[in-house]
DNA sequence: ACTAATATCTCGACCTTCAAGATATTTTCT
DNA sequence: AGAAAATATCTTGAAGGTCGAGATATTAGT
């Protein structure tokens, strides 16, 4: 993987889409290896980023963002809980609801695993002027938010075709 | 997930470093739902993107780069030749070794799939002027190459780490 | 030739994931 | 208020991917 496809034989548009999905495979490699460094699963990893994104959630609305099954989610916190990285809140409102908070403040585990990446990204910031830096961010939340329609999308026609063939 | 971290109190770098966290989880998310769209494993269309990205390459060069044990890509691939999106060849120099060849540029399903996306990233970078989209796509580049960085960091230091304790 | 190294495959054990049903609670309707 | 429907989570058993160790085949080194 020496060349990130960057084929200067390519207009700019196709360059620069071919470039994010470089990203994006190496984002997702890179999120399985700090996965199996700490000793999680990768569901159990993207839920903890999920819980420190957002907050405490229900284990219901977790489902939904996953995709996973009711029944994953069970065991997924179970597992979460005994290692110490969220605890189960009974909701006094509704008391069928079961509130999942991300306990891992105190975990420095994850900070440590993560530490690498995030001076390195300092790092990458830095070599921006202020103007330039401003311009990526708000690029970075667009395409945040592109990505994040077209899961509604996809997870939304995907339910309909209950009728797969293969596999 | 209304508000991308885009906390106007942090200060700009960590707001940056904050808002490339959300793009990644985002980024897992929409994989997770295009495999499972297309009836794939996660791990089978991590694969295919790879050697979309590398071209053909040995089985054990898989293996390495995604981080599965041989056997694991053993029945990867015989998935994924049985759908007919690889095909295994011998290596003639070699005979031990195993090529695998991606097939998928027949199959429309997976472009579909992606095309979307495509789409939709084509409309966010002409949103941009072109020596905006320069600098974005020079950014992007970077990137991937200090996530290549850690990747590599990770995979050499968890290989070492032999006394894993719990789980 | 013989040994070591390399590359992939086979096999059994483990464990996540899923789907459906069970349980508990809340909401709606009469 | 009381019954039925809807909601939220948990339990259970089956299915199947992943791993690790050993097996097999091939190549490289002495």
């Amino acid at each position: 993987m020496s060349s990130h496809q960057d084929d200067p034989t390519l207009d700019p548009q196709e360059q620069f889409t071919s470039l994010m999905r470089g990203l994006g495979t190496r984002t997702i490699l890179h999120q399985q290896n700090v996965a199996a460094s700490l000793g999680l699963y990768n569901n159990d990893f993207i839920s903890l980023d999920i819980l420190r994104e957002t907050g405490p959630i229900t284990a219901g609305e977790l489902s939904k963002k996953t995709g996973l099954a009711t029944g994953s989610i069970t065991s997924l916190v179970d597992r979460l809980e005994k290692i110490g990285y969220v605890r189960r809140q009974n909701d006094p409102n509704d008391r069928r609801r079961v509130i999942i908070v991300p306990e891992y403040e105190s975990k420095e585990e994850i900070r440590n695993t993560y530490e690498p990446l995030h001076k390195a990204m300092l790092n990458l910031a830095s070599s921006y002027t202020p103007e330039e830096l401003a311009l990526i961010s708000q690029f970075i939340g667009n395409a945040s938010t592109v990505l994040e329609e077209q899961i509604q999308h996809l997870s939304s026609t995907t339910r309909s075709k209950s009728s797969k063939t293969t596999r």
